[in-house]
Parts: C-alpha cells; sequence; structure tokens
DNA sequence: TCTGGGGTCCTAGGACCC
DNA sequence: TCTGGGGTCCTAGGACCC
C-alpha cells in the first residue's frame, strides 16, 4: 500500500539525542550530565544530550573552541563509535517494525511509519505505546510526531520533543490544534527549508509554516520551483512524499576522510587513496554494482585560504567495475596526475559514479583480466573480512602503519559493548 | 596547534544533432 | 546591418538532509 494524497496517515519516531543516547544505555553514570559525541579525529561535536545543549553547546562546532566549557562544567566526551549505534538503530528499527508493516528507514535514527487506515485506535495512545516499548526493550528515548503528511509528521515530531506536557508523542491528525501548530514552527524548522530559503522567505514576510501553508501557489512555484510547490501541498495535508519501501541503490559512492596531520609525501596520500578506494569498493560489491567512474581528489587545510590548493582527477574506466586492485591502479594514476610536490595535504578521497549491476559483467573487447576470477577473489575477501573483522585482509599499497599521519583517530572511543564478544557489559 | 562525512534532487547552461 | 529552432544529453553548482 503506498499512500499518496488524502487520508494518509505517517508517524516520524525520532531517537532523541541519538548518539549521546547510545553512549549513556551502557553507562548509566552519564544519566542527567552533559554529553557530546565528535566527528572523525575528535573534530567537532555531532550530537548533544538536553544538559549539553542547554549549555549553549552548538552543533558541528569545533572541540577546541568550547573546550574551556567542557572542562569547568564537567562535560562527557566521546569520540564516534559507529559500530555501537549502527547495532542500536537496527534494534530501535526492529522494534519499530512491529508496529507496522509499512516502515520506511529513513536515517540512523529516524524512521517514517505509515499508519493509513488505522482508524480504530487512537493514535496518540499508539504514539505512546511505539514511545515506551522502544525505552524498554532497548534503552533508547524516541519522540512520536503523527500526522497527514511526511512533512506535517516531523513539525509533529519537532513539537513533542521540544515540549513536555506532549509527553513525547504528537498526533496532528485532524487536530485542531493544527493551525497553532504550524504557526509555533518557524520557517527555519520546516524540513526542506534551510538557510538560504528561510533567509529569503522571511524577507518576504513567510516567518513560520502557518504563513507558508498560506502563501501564494505561484509565488512559491516561482522563487522555489516544483519542489517548493510539493512542500506547499505537504503543508496543506496532501500527502506528496509516499513511504518508500527497500533502500534505493546509490546513485554514488563517495568515501573521503580529512587528515589528523596535514600530509606532504606522495607515498602516504597513495596509501589513505589506497585505503578509501578499498572502502568504496566494497560498498560497490554490497549493493552488487559496479563504477563507470572514478574520481580522486585531493586538498590543503581549507581554513587556510592563502594557500589552498584543490584538485579532481576523474577517470572514464574500461569497464565497469568493482575490483579493488583495479580501481587502486585507476586511483593511484588519477592521483599522481593531480598532487604537487609543497602542499601540506589535509583532505583526501574518492568517488564512484555511473553505477551500474553488477551483472552481467560487460566483457572488454581487450581486456587483460579474467574477470570471473578476479570476482571469486573479492568475494573471498569480503567474507573473511565480515567474519574475521574489516581489516584481517587489507592491500598492501593501504599501508601497514598504524600511526600514519593521515588515519583517523578515535581517542576517547567507548567500548564496542554490542558487537565485539570481548565488550559485553558484565552484570554484577 | 585544533574545524566531519555521505547523500539527494533540481535547474541552468553548454555541447551536439538534425 | 544581418545570425533558425528545437530536441537530447551531460555536467556543474545550488540547496537541502541527516
Amino acid at each position: 500500500m503506498k499512500s499518496l494524497g488524502k487520508n494518509t496517515v505517517f508517524a516520524l519516531v525520532d531517537c532523541n539525542n541519538f548518539y549521546a543516547s547510545c553512549e549513556r544505555v551502557f553507562d548509566p553514570r552519564l544519566e542527567g550530565k552533559p554529553v557530546v559525541v565528535l566527528s572523525n579525529n575528535d573534530g567537532c561535536v555531532v550530537a548533544r544530550s538536553n544538559e549539553a545543549k542547554a549549555l549553549g553547546i552548538k552543533m558541528g562546532v569545533p572541540v577546541f573552541q568550547i573546550a574551556r566549557l567542557i572542562h569547568t562544567r564537567g562535560v562527557q566526551v566521546f569520540s564516534s563509535n559507529y559500530a555501537l549505534y549502527g547495532d542500536m538503530s537496527r534494534r530501535v528499527m526492529q522494534t519499530l517494525s512491529r508496529f507496522t508493516p509499512e516502515i520506511e528507514i529513513y536515517s540512523i535514527d529516524e524512521a517514517f511509519l505509515d499508519l493509513t487506515g488505522f482508524h480504530r485506535i487512537d493514535l496518540n495512545d499508539y504514539g505512546r505505546n511505539i514511545r515506551s516499548t522502544a525505552r524498554q526493550w532497548t534503552g533508547i528515548p524516541v519522540s512520536v510526531g503523527i500526522a497527514r503528511t511526511k512533512t506535517l509528521a516531523k513539525i509533529a515530531n519537532r513539537i513533542a520533543k521540544k515540549s513536555l506536557k506532549t509527553g513525547g508523542v504528537l498526533d496532528l491528525t485532524d487536530s485542531p490544534h493544527l493551525s497553532r501548530a504550524l504557526e509555533i514552527t518557524d520557517i527555519s524548522d520546516v524540513w526542506g527549508v534551510g538557510s538560504r530559503y528561510a533567509k529569503f522567505l522571511k524577507q518576504h514576510r513567510i516567518v513560520n509554516a502557518l504563513r507558508l501553508r498560506d502563501a501564494d501557489d505561484a509565488f512559491i512555484r516561482k522563487r522555489m520551483g516544483v519542489w517548493g510547490t510539493r512542500l506547499l501541498h505537504e503543508l496543506r495535508g496532501i500527502s506528496c512524499y509516499p513511504l518508500e519501501s527497500g533502500p534505493p541503490a546509490r546513485k554514488g559512492i563517495t568515501v573521503s576522510r580529512s587528515f589528523r596531520h596535514p600530509v606532504q609525501d606522495l607515498s602516504d596520500l597513495e596509501e589513505a587513496v589506497a585505503t578509501f578506494v578499498s572502502t568504496g569498493a566494497k560498498k560497490l560489491r554490497k549493493q552488487r554494482s559496479a563504477a563507470e567512474v572514478l574520481m580522486v581528489f585531493a586538498s590543503t587545510n581549507r581554513f587556510e585560504p592563502d594557500h589552498f590548493y584543490f584538485n579532481l582527477h576523474t577517470v572514464a574506466l574500461p569497464v565497469p567495475t568493482s575490483d579493488t586492485p583495479e580501481l587502486i591502479h585507476h586511483a593511484l594514476e588519477g592521483l599522481r596526475r593531480i598532487y604537487r610536490k609543497g602542499y601540506r595535504y589535509k583532505k583526501a578521497g574518492i568517488l564512484f559514479k555511473g553505477l551500474v549491476s553488477a551483472r552481467p559483467i560487460q566483457m572488454g573487447l581487450f581486456d587483460p583480466r579474467n574477470r570471473r576470477r578476479s570476482e571469486r577473489l573479492m568475494q573471498t575477501i569480503d567474507r573473511i573480512n565480515d567474519r574475521m573483522g574489516p581489516k584481517t585482509l587489507t592491500y598492501a599499497a593501504a599501508g601497514l602503519h598504524p600511526s600514519a599521519p593521515w588515519k583517523t583517530v578515535f581517542k576517547r572511543r567507548s567500548p564496542a559493548y554490542t558487537t565485539d564478544w570481548n565488550r559485553l557489559p558484565r552484570v554484577s
């Protein structure tokens, strides 16, 4: 059942402060304390507990800028622990899928539930049930917003999260409070309205979601395109974005990292790029794709514009492929073309584009490789790494030095509580 | 000293063809 | 002086999301 049009009902379930909440589940001493989680290389704040938000710590702020605050207010700081968050996300989603067969996992911490046709039940009760079950089974607090469209469900969810008296659940389906809810929603908090459009709309006195809902169609169409028109419909309760079932195959795959320390030598850059390629190639194979185009880029520190250097090289691959050594070969050739001696590189990455289905394998007329053999080899390597850990088999080109200057560090990472036998929490 | 990473969709404009 | 029209495909860049 794909819900489009009128009388649809969507619930948006969103985990509160997801990464910070995950850390708390296994370390109850963190309850009530400000907690933040950092990006790669412990660079920026990417998640905050309510207590951390109350201290004025902003999303995305570089951690060195709040060093004093962290120290004086006893903020608990964690590196990102993707193994933990990924596994906790899976548990939450599994729990949610007991409440409807129609679920769309929208991001690591959000899911849309299609509740169209759930007429006979009290949706607020149902939402409260979802919330308490998720909390009890996974330890993660969630908020639930229910409405006629995804955009309105987002708005309901936001209010549910912020306003204590909702108890974390708000149903705006045919609600007399709908207009009021739209009125108290700042235009910049509407799903799909970013900083640029928010500024533009405010200049035209469209300061909240209610004003946008009642805005002139032609004006919005002209200034915000077809996408703006869809947004108007969604705010008016006409669903334009149906529930998406399976995740669509990616149209491109990117792997890029900032380096812990600046890199000057080509050989270090080569190791980094070879590593990124092997990560990306594994993603390609996982979704059974092959790439027609490979791009490789490197850049210096973007915060030092005086000696900034960025360059990108594009390779049209002779045959679509997901073969790691072949991709490494082309990536390194591209890298050597853009490398300029004397720069302090701070970031590099690779992109795979023009993704096509891996099978049937397209044979090149003068293709020197034995595709069938290389495919079996890749399968074997992937299987071993899935079983024994991601770095069990790697390529020599990716380097062997664990402390190479380009490598990402996570100095304050919590244990992999749920995905490593040796890290299971003990109950005493 | 220290500043994340990976996506999507839409549109405008250029290249090219008939 | 004067300089077709329309279609397709591709790409770069803008805007947004988590």
